[in-house]
DNA sequence: GTTGTTCTCAACCTTTTGGTTGACAACTGG
DNA sequence: CCAGTTGTCAACCAAAAGGTTGAGAACAAC
């Protein structure tokens, strides 16, 4: 059920996890805050309602999705957005728009072409 | 946890449902077969080495999504891609790189205007 | 060096998720 | 009508997700 490598630490992950990371309404927001700029897993906590354990851990989330980087400033992280990874999910969504608008488009041009009154469907109906 | 509202029979969705919907990689090549062209829950299922009621679950999910609805025809459910709903993410992902990217421009001429040497941040680092 | 701040680790709990099997509803086709 | 196909519903189960609290590591600052 899984999709490509796992990673530790922060390197381009699969498909899966980016999605799954960005399925959370709590990292979508971390990932709104961090298009603004870096910023402290304090500073990423301190909007919501939840401990800061539990944003830490979020926070971990999206680093190992690829979509954050953690950089050890003091003893604070500063958390930094990885905007590129987003390109990721983008190619795979517009790949399959495309491929099902070309699909309608065929479809409607066979429609055209013979106006037959058949109840069948796209893909062959065995049996 | 939730963000919006929750929909019975596939009408539009939430980007939370959008994004968890895909990341599970079962429920993306449903979505890949899918954008080829319709087929039924039993055509569906057939690739994969689970059972057919698991695969009957993933579509539910897709269709609570609002990624996909189903046709009832004759005994056979027919699915069908709702690929406009794709968009909703492919938005919001634009959102977020565009700002992050803006972002990095800013950045950048800032630096380039003033040459200090400043350790310190993006966000504002209070005491 | 002691105190305070920032963050992570670990253990734990509850809910959700993805899977199973079994029963059965709905429709087809002899 | 009876048998077979197609899909859903229900109950159940194991694992993962998201949350909590309690310690404690690492660093800052006085």
């Amino acid at each position: 059920m899984d999709d490509g490598m796992r990673n530790g630490t922060g390197d381009a992950a699969t498909l899966s996890q980016v999605f799954q990371a960005l399925a959370d309404p709590t990292r979508r927001d971390i990932v709104s805050r961090l298009a603004i700029g870096d910023a402290t897993v304090g500073e990423l906590a301190a909007p919501f309602d939840v401990s800061l354990q539990a944003v830490s851990k979020h926070i971990t989330v999206l680093e190992q999705a690829g979509l954050v980087t953690k950089d050890k400033h003091g003893q604070r992280r500063l958390v930094h957005l990885e905007a590129e990874v987003l390109g990721l999910m983008t190619a795979w969504i517009e790949r399959h728009q495309q491929r099902a608008e070309e699909r309608l488009a065929r479809l409607d041009a066979l429609l055209a072409e013979m106006p037959h009154d058949d109840d069948s469907a796209t893909a062959e109906p065995r049996t």
